[in-house]
DNA sequence: GAGAGTAATGACAGCTTCTGACAATTGACA
DNA sequence: TGTCAATTGTCAGAAGCTGTCATTACTCTC
């Protein structure tokens, strides 16, 4: 599993994504071409197209790293929780864990610049969004395994990932066009947003309560 | 405003769109070239280029018109209703407009075949999900103003128009992975799944009810 | 209805992303 | 050490897209 191919694959891999964000966060994603990043970590560009399909994959590394120890950490516990409140409990509960794993890739700091330039960048945040969408649908057929319910007749446990996801990425969004720099603030507008879910949807809205 | 140049223009346009279509549906998009289309209507890559930005957007052209002739209705009808029903209110009353509006342009087969493309050539998908955010963005700030709300402090709006555009999106996509081609299904899926959305998230999910 | 002015188009050269093919290199393992 | 397989580099090239400039086609005025 670690012989010194593996090791330096990965290297290789992780300097790539490094040398790439790096370039993104500085000169943005579209000035930036692959013979820059090739060039700062000194392989061929073949080889880039060997690590990445394209060069939207690499700079969505992270960001899909995240959101998968998210889904894993959603399929790992117990079932029972009505589905909303075991969502917000899972998506509170791995917070810390995603912060250690980002951080054993590349710095914080630039992750978090990062999420701007998805979020300002036209072809990346198309990008991302599609990535979104995949997980969206792994989210569905979770959400209804857990409850046991057929994703593919009743629509509940769709409807529900939809407002769950959406809600989500417009917190996330909201965040990052303030130019939110602290994983903290992340997390409050998060869970801010997250409660609001239920009266936006429940009505009430002549007046603020 | 109808000058012989103005209806050229719009004649190469339309048929730009007509023959992209019909090439993606029957090729796949991936598979179609830009030479291809402009051969087919005669004129030079260049002008492609002219009237499009790029190849995606032939292909979203008629979607788009389709979101922002709902967005106009949302925008032109007399506020006062809660928003989450004045939405699908609106829903429901634009459909046949937005059918006409669509063979004015180009066969509604074609139309309803290219959804179906755009939900499975992933990076149409991912334009289109873009196009879909800043709808959502600017429905927002509609439905922000018809409730009298700031949506850069009252998280309601987002939280609402997200949960909408998400639920409608998974009933778009429901309908054409199921190989949907009548568009009274469509419709009738489209409010199935809103009915929904209220139940799903207020939980009560043990039982079926 | 002829001619000046402007908008649309075509032709061409060039950049960037991405792919296929094959040779060269490097680590794995007997 | 030598063989095998994985990884990489090099090269050629397709496709998307852009800038430039000459040419064509329409419009508007006189």
């Amino acid at each position: 599993m670690t012989g010194l191919r593996e090791r330096k694959k990965q290297r290789t891999r992780d300097a790539l994504i490094v040398a790439a964000h790096e370039l993104f966060v500085t000169q943005g994603y579209d000035a930036t071409t692959v013979d820059q990043i090739v060039e700062m970590v000194d392989v061929s560009q073949r080889t880039f197209f060997r690590y990445f399909a394209n060069k939207e994959e690499v700079a969505l590394f992270v960001q899909d790293m995240v959101s998968t120890i998210f889904y894993e950490a959603v399929c790992a516990g117990p079932p029972g929780e009505p589905p909303l409140e075991y969502l917000r409990g899972v998506l509170d509960d791995t917070w810390e864990a995603v912060g250690e794993a980002v951080e054993a890739l590349t710095p914080l700091d630039l992750h978090l610049k990062m999420c701007q330039v998805i979020e300002t960048t036209p072809s990346l945040l198309a990008a991302h969004l599609r990535h979104s969408l995949l997980m969206e649908e792994k989210l569905v057929r979770e959400v209804a395994r857990r409850t046991g319910v057929d994703p593919d007749q009743d629509p509940r446990p769709r409807v529900l990932v939809a407002a769950f996801v959406g809600v989500m990425r417009a917190a996330v969004r909201q965040w990052s066009m303030r130019g939110g720099v602290s994983l903290k603030a992340a997390r409050a507008l998060t869970y801010d947003y997250m409660a609001q879910l239920k009266p936006a949807v429940s009505g009430g809205w002549g007046r603020t309560d």
